[in-house]
DNA sequence: AGCACGCCGACT
DNA sequence: GTCGGCGTGCTC
């Protein structure tokens, strides 16, 4: 047996940029055998003043370091949580995106949980007690995977075989396009069962959900994990009960947002050690430390929720991108309609396209022009062409309504001369919250009482925007006896029944129902495009794409108020040829995603003399790959210059942009004690996409 | 971040 | 002569 290591190489949580490297330290005898890689370890920093937290990345028998070692402090836990697989990863994705790796592995270790973690290592324990007296050379430990029925040649609903064996291939990395409607997970067997039994699990899901989980349980019958990364909760629900009707809920793993702390630790523990499992989570589940990846789904990579908002900021596409290349496993990128991202990756040859076979062609009619000339002042916003679809779909189902905004009346503006109506406290802009209720301030609450407008003291406000809550008031009183239901952010839904009803939702809120809607109708479309974005067209159709894929086969969608290329493309079913217009402009335009981005935030002279030593760099070797915007003066002695660079270049900019940062964070300090307030350090970002908005 | 080291003004 | 100001730099 070799001796142990008596050097340990240790990555410390600290969030200062100089401190993002590996610091040697001498193990002690007693702590050699648990101090191995991946555990969290406490160590001493600057001459045993101070200690720090951290992970062993390595051991070593010797360290090349030329000063003399500290010791380590204490191994805090002999699990080792860090696994090689996400400690690469994360050393990768911060240098890609200029950042701490420590940043990356906060995202993908979750904070230990003392009592949860003994309770685990203790089980562990017994099990492999067990399996020793039965069978000693089993490692195999924890629950057993469940086989599922047809194992890996089955075909994935909807799709050609020859589709499903390009995405199951080994390495295969793909642009899943999900089929727009929903299914069914059991047969209608019972039509007159209550579809209002919430006690029942989901009987239908969007069809994404039972494609991700029979691409998931087929990977995983072949005795590899499998990770989905999904947006939010509700696709969350509908994906495991998708994987539950497969059978294969004893393999899943839930790792969310939502989970309480000491949840969340029992799962990535399971995760750790199990077997092959399968990971259902939000965006930071790419980095689950599962064993033997076989596939990552990312679901709907257009969302906003898989942008990390934590520093270094990376998407989880980023994240997937890496470490598929990393681990060589499956990759897909499954959605209803289409990023401008993945577009360019099905472009430059790195995606393969996968889309459902036969192609499914849902029923979309736009209706461009209002000629509501003579329609009361209340319909306006439901052509006659909309109300009877919906009258029509309502004897046979629910009916989903798409709008732009919560609320009751969102938007208020003077009656008199249409000035945004403001608070008169704080200048918050006003609205209704509720039918009845009096007009208040966004902001602050407080009741605009006796409002009077301080441009043309008139006293009348008027609604600038209506919200989800007055649709349905309006609605309800157009068909009486009909149910009305209201999902936003504040009454979410995740099912309701197939019974006829008036489904009312923002945006992204949209509930399934069960069997489907029976039609949908886009209302606000024309005040969604009115956003100011670079993305408001693909944000739009992603939009839209997701509701009608709420609808059941055959059943029509109405877009109110849209025509033009956008309308065209939902008719005809064509996102993936919108979002390529899409990134033909924006690389005429040098805008992402056609080119990377990097922000430079900070005090003038840093900015300028980080610009200037980024310049003396790129002229000499690939100088029209990189140009900058700016610097522009955002206030308080703030500028910021935006850089904007290709892909093959990003290494190299990030890199030095780093070095930058580290210097200044180094070099430049100033004033502890004084009033003056000190000077912005240095800051830089890359790929924030909101900055072009 | 903290904390030590280091090189110039007013003190016993 | 030195005590201590905080600017500068480092953390195995």
């Amino acid at each position: 047996m070799a001796a142990a290591a008596v050097v340990a190489r240790v990555m410390i949580e600290s969030p200062l940029p100089q401190l993002d490297r590996l610091f040697d330290y001498v193990v002690p005898e007693p702590l050699r055998d648990q101090a191995q890689p991946g555990v969290r370890v406490k160590v001493p920093l600057r001459s045993a003043g101070r200690s720090a937290r951290g992970y062993i990345i390595e051991t070593a028998a010797v360290s090349d370091f030329e000063g003399s070692l500290s010791e380590l402090d204490e191994v805090i836990s002999p699990l080792p949580v860090l696994t090689p697989e996400v400690w690469r990863l994360a050393r990768r994705l911060a240098d890609r995106a200029a950042g701490s790796a420590c940043d990356i592995v906060r995202l993908a270790v979750p904070p230990r949980f003392v009592r949860v973690e003994k309770a685990h290592v203790a089980a562990r324990a017994a099990v492999e007690a067990a399996t020793a007296a039965v069978s000693p050379k089993t490692p195999e430990s924890g629950s057993d995977p469940v086989p599922v029925s047809g194992s890996t040649e089955r075909t994935l609903t909807g799709y050609s075989l020859a589709d499903t064996t390009t995405l199951l291939a080994p390495g295969a990395r793909v642009a899943l396009e999900a089929k727009p409607t929903v299914a069914q997970l059991a047969a209608p067997t019972d039509p007159d069962a209550s579809a209002d039994d919430i006690s029942a699990p989901p009987s239908t899901v969007p069809h994404w959900a039972l494609t991700a989980a029979e691409a998931a349980a087929a990977v995983h019958a072949g005795g590899e994990s499998v990770i989905v990364a999904v947006p939010d909760y509700r696709d969350q629900l509908v994906l495991e009960s998708a994987l539950e009707w497969l059978g294969a809920a004893d393999s899943v793993v839930r790792l969310d947002a939502r989970q309480a702390r000491a949840e969340r630790y029992a799962a990535f523990l399971t995760a750790l050690d199990g077997g092959p499992c399968i990971v259902v989570g939000n965006r930071s589940s790419v980095y689950a430390p599962v064993s033997d990846l076989g596939l990552l789904i990312v679901v709907d990579d257009s969302d906003p929720l898989q942008a990390e908002p934590l520093t270094p900021y990376v998407h989880a596409r980023d994240a997937a991108l890496v470490r598929q290349e990393q681990s060589g496993s499956r990759l897909a990128f499954l959605s209803v309609s289409r990023s401008t991202e993945v577009e360019r990756l099905v472009e430059i040859g790195f995606l393969t396209q996968v889309g459902p076979t036969p192609r499914y062609l849902p029923r979309v009619v736009p209706t461009a022009e209002l000629d509501d000339a003579d329609a009361p002042p209340n319909a306006a916003r439901i052509p006659t062409a909309a109300w009877q679809t919906a009258k029509r779909a309502l004897a046979e189902g629910p009916v989903l309504i798409q709008v732009a905004r919560p609320g009751y009346a969102p938007v208020l503006a003077c009656g008199t001369c249409s000035t945004p109506a403001s608070c008169a406290v704080c200048a918050g802009p006003l609205r209704i919250a509720r039918a009845g209720e009096p007009a208040a301030c966004t902001l602050c609450g407080a009741l605009a009482v006796r409002w009077s407008c301080p441009v043309c003291r008139g006293t009348t406000l008027r609604f600038g925007a209506v919200g989800s809550a007055r649709t349905a008031d309006e609605l309800g009183r157009a068909f009486p006896g009909v149910r009305v239901i209201v999902a936003d952010g504040e009454h979410q839904h995740t099912e309701v029944g197939g019974k006829p009803a008036i489904v009312v939702a923002t945006r992204g809120a949209e509930p399934v129902a069960a069997g489907g809607y029976a039609a949908v109708l886009l209302l606000d479309g024309p005040r969604m495009l009115a956003r100011e974005s670079l993305r408001v067209a693909e944000d739009c159709l992603r939009w839209w794409s997701n509701a009608i894929a709420l609808a059941r086969p055959g059943a029509p969608t109405v877009l109110v108020g849209v025509g033009g290329p956008l309308a065209r493309s939902l008719v005809t079913w064509q996102q993936p040829a919108f979002a390529g217009h899409e990134l033909t402009d924006r690389r005429a335009l040098r805008f992402p995603p056609a080119v990377r981005l990097a922000t430079v935030t900070g005090a003038p002279d840093a900015v300028g003399a980080t610009l200037a030593d980024l310049r003396d760099l790129l002229d000499t070797t690939e100088s029209p790959k990189v140009d900058v915007l700016g610097p522009v003066a955002l206030g308080d002695g703030v500028e910021r210059a935006v850089i904007r660079f290709d892909y093959a270049v990003g290494a190299a900019v990030a890199r030095h942009l780093r070095a930058l940062v580290i210097k200044n964070a180094t070099r430049r300090r100033r004033r502890t004690g004084g009033s003056f307030t000190p000077p912005p350090t240095l800051k830089v970002r890359l790929d924030d996409s909101e900055i072009m908005e």
